[in-house]
RNA sequence: GGCGGCGUAGCCAAGUGGUAAGGCGACGGCCUGCAAAGCCGUGAAUCCGGGGUUCGAAUCCCCGCGCCGCCUCCA
């Protein structure tokens, strides 16, 4: 493909920027994953779905990326949740590490280049720590380290705070190992009974911040193209690990910040500790993957997103709709020789302005709600089309097909959005929606064939009563030239 | 209090200087045995309010109002 000029917003300038990597065609991305103590909610699945679509742009792009999404596996609730429990702290992290994979895998999200986890890398978090101990930035103090945050000239930087302001309004935790009450831990001394390793400072583990600058810097380098996260780590998370990584290597850490913007319930951030949520398993219960993640898509990636009932509806009936009309655009074949018919024409055009524009609009920070609008805008000129192509020309056929191909590479391979076969996705949406309602599929298949026997004796009235039956249950029912069409409705 | 963001039709949501995408819904029509879906049409005198800049602003600037996030672990 042509070049396409990618705009990225980056918060460490709050602009929109032209993405050029430092090593082209090479792409460092870290992006912050979970800590592994508890279920995944929405508001993870969205940051993983908002950089899988990053990722899966710039691999189109023709960018070989080493996208790294780590773990944490230690840290003071996997504890809590382990002494709770009575379970090793590893098995916590196992268990939901898994989960997590496996849910986001049902969600269609790409598997990184590299899963590290923060225990498997402390002799690199060890090291990190001396170096920062001899840079003259980290001090030592009853067995655990402190970042010295006034002796990291840049502190602030990407959040927009002065670190003034932070010690006037510090509400952080007092502690007397600490010289300063902003001071972060690198390397945490362990009370007895709790997880420890061996240290230069005595057994202990590392702080949450640390992990991430060693494991990115063991896997991108000592300069990151892209690292990622929610909103809400932009401070005090990431603004550590930039003073953390640039004070060790003197190097820029990261050249574009990109963030996710939050999930909210009724215009409240959606959190465990305010019990506001709704775990991806249970979405994943209900909806379809490809509608959570239409969900997630259909707002620009940085804005708040607010979780609704009828939101995640509305996302379905979109999905169906997409879908409704890739399935009969597949039943489009050659009926005869010739050319586009009128509306053949229209469909070409809207083909070429699609491949364009879609592209055109993630190339514009990521717009993936546009991109959405532009895939919408071809169905409804596919469902124009339909009607003619019954009768469909060998070079309508073959449109056809460039429509659906389209689709596929585009919305399909870009979004993940509209990547099944339409038959099996309505096939598996109908059997879904019928064990949710604990419907009976046997006796919904013989009600539709005597509705079909009757409808051909002329019964009007038998048939109707059986379609009014059965949408009782739910279901609606469209007599198409293939026969009728039915769907069980949310 | 500091930093950041948001406010666009009934709901959701793009658009960030040239006269309002898209989704869901509503209404009328076509199609249909009737429906459904689809298509066609209707629907924001106008983008929270008020000033300003400009030939021109939803888009830029200023002042308000309302909502949210961060400042503590958090995607």
């Amino acid at each position: 493909m042509e070049k396409v000029e990618f705009k990225l917003y980056n918060t460490l300038s709050r602009k929109k920027e032209v993405f050029e990597p430092l090593d082209p065609p090479r792409v460092t991305m870290y992006v912050c994953g979970i800590t592994a103590y508890d279920e995944a909610h929405l508001g993870h699945a969205r940051a993983a779905v908002v950089f899988d679509v990053l990722y899966r742009f710039l691999k189109f792009l023709g960018y070989e990326v080493t996208y790294v999404r780590n773990y944490t596996d230690i840290d003071d609730k996997i504890i809590n949740r382990s002494q709770k429990e009575g379970t090793p702290w590893y098995e916590i992290a196992e268990r939901y590490i898994r989960e997590y994979q496996e849910e986001m895998a049902a969600l269609k999200v790409l598997p990184p280049t590299h899963e590290p986890r923060a225990t498997e890398h402390i002799p690199e978090m060890i090291s990190l720590v001396e170096r920062l101990i001899e840079a003259g930035v980290a001090y030592e103090s009853e067995g655990e380290v402190y970042f010295a945050v006034e002796k990291f000239p840049g502190y602030g930087k990407l959040s927009g705070r002065r670190l003034s302001e932070l010690v006037a309004g510090a509400r952080v935790e007092v502690s007397e190992k600490k010289k300063n009450p902003l001071d972060f831990a690198l390397w945490k001394a362990s009370k007895p009974n709790e997880p420890a390793w061996e240290s230069p400072w005595g057994p202990g583990r590392p702080g949450w911040h640390l992990e991430c600058s060693a494991m990115s810097i063991k896997y991108c380098g000592e300069t990151l193209d892209i690292h990622g996260g929610g909103l809400d780590l932009i401070f005090p998370h990431h603004e550590n690990e930039i003073a953390q990584s640039e004070a060790a290597t003197g190097k820029t850490f990261v050249r574009y910040f990109v963030h996710n913007g939050l999930i909210t319930v009724n215009g409240e951030k959606m959190a465990k500790s305010l019990g506001n949520y709704v775990s991806v398993k249970d979405m994943l219960a209900r909806y379809h993957p490809e509608t959570i993640r239409l969900f997630l898509l259909t707002k620009h990636y940085r804005s708040p997103l607010d979780y609704t009932e009828k939101g995640i509806r509305d996302a379905e009936k979109a999905l169906y709709g997409l879908y409704e009309s890739l399935y009969f655009l597949k039943k489009v074949a050659p009926k005869r020789e010739g050319g586009l018919s009128k509306s053949g024409e229209k469909l070409a055009k809207a083909l070429e302005e699609f491949r364009e524009r879609f592209l055109l609009a993630l190339a514009e920070d990521l717009n993936t709600a546009e991109a959405l609008a532009e895939t919408f805008t071809l169905i409804s000129e596919v469902n124009r089309f339909l009607p003619t192509a019954r009768q469909a020309s060998s070079e309508e056929a073959a449109l056809a097909q460039k429509v659906i191909e389209s689709l596929r590479q585009l919305t399909g391979d870009l979004l993940g959005i509209g990547t099944e076969d339409p038959e099996s996705f309505i096939e598996k949406e109908r059997e879904r929606k019928i064990q949710l309602k604990g419907l009976d599929r046997e006796l919904i298949e013989r009600r539709l064939s005597e509705r079909e026997a009757a409808r051909k004796k002329k019964d009007f009235k038998t048939a109707d009563r059986i379609r009014e039956e059965l949408a009782a249950q739910g279901l609606t029912l469209r007599d198409t030239p293939w026969g009728t069409f039915w769907m069980v409705e949310a």
